[in-house]
DNA sequence: AATAACGCTTACGTAAACGTCAACTGCAAA
DNA sequence: TTTGCAGTTGACGTTTACGTAAGCGTTATT
């Protein structure tokens, strides 16, 4: 089966009724769940970010792999590579007493938010600079109009 | 000699005092002057960007090219991809009377305002989302501390 | 028995924009 | 003549996050 079709049959399903009273799930069940394909929890995986158990060769994820999950997509929505990610997982399995920990990961989503200021102001001035040209070639543009008329 | 010893030569060579009246460029004064390297000119005239004439072996830049130079960093600065930048210079060398291609051109850079736009509602969402985290993860922190006091 | 639904693995492909090497050539100054 | 600087041409390497292909196994249903 390719991933193509594989992916047509997660979007048809919905039945999460229960996603929250499971305690095992397939890696279907997060697919599903979280919006991703299958080929993207097996490279997480390879990645060492998740560790399923298996079942003979079937993978089975706990609620903690579940919530690892979360913890991983939320990571990319604000911006933090994979490897970030994993770095930041591996601190937190470490579990120090957890307070050292946390102030490592505060200090670095601190850093991320100006990453993000810097990034957004990039763009701000991308912006103006376009809009700059645009402006310029549509006055010129409009000078030719003119004068064709 | 490396890519990292050019660089160094380039770096510290400054006098472009007469980079306006000149009318020939070597490769070594347009990276100079624009702060780029050889390579990447290199680069640019195999994807088709810049088509510098030779002399024996020796590529030779002239002030069109020098210009077309400055356009493409310029599409860069504001998002486009090469093959884009690519596109609208063959366009612009069609010059089918130019406003035919002017306007072409315009409605891209509108598009990609209005990407860029996008672009920018995203960070400011991942800022929101990180943000609301560090104030949560910081509230526990606190709350810690207070405890262990 | 066949098909569907789910899962597995290996392994190559992709896009972007160069960086990095290697191995030369040509020219001028010391 | 030996450096040193400037330039040349391949061609492979890098990074990120998966997509895609291909082929095979297991259950449950039809």
């Amino acid at each position: 089966m390719t991933e193509h079709e594989e992916r047509r049959l997660i979007d048809r399903q919905a039945g999460m009724a229960d996603a929250n009273s499971k305690s095992q799930f397939t890696i279907g069940d997060l697919a599903r769940e979280f919006g991703t394909t299958l080929r993207t929890l097996r490279f997480y995986e390879d990645k060492g970010l998740l560790n399923p158990r298996r079942e003979g060769q079937q993978r089975l994820y706990s609620r903690r792999d579940r919530a690892r999950l979360g913890l991983i997509l939320r990571g990319k929505r604000v911006g933090f590579s994979l490897s970030e990610i994993r770095e930041m997982l591996d601190l937190y399995d470490l579990r120090d007493g957890q307070v050292t920990q946390m102030r490592v990961a505060l200090s670095r989503f601190e850093k991320q938010v100006d990453n993000l200021r810097r990034q957004k102001e990039d763009i701000e001035e991308a912006i103006t600079e376009l809009s700059r040209t645009i402006e310029i070639v549509g006055g010129i543009l409009k000078e030719k109009e003119r004068q064709s008329a």
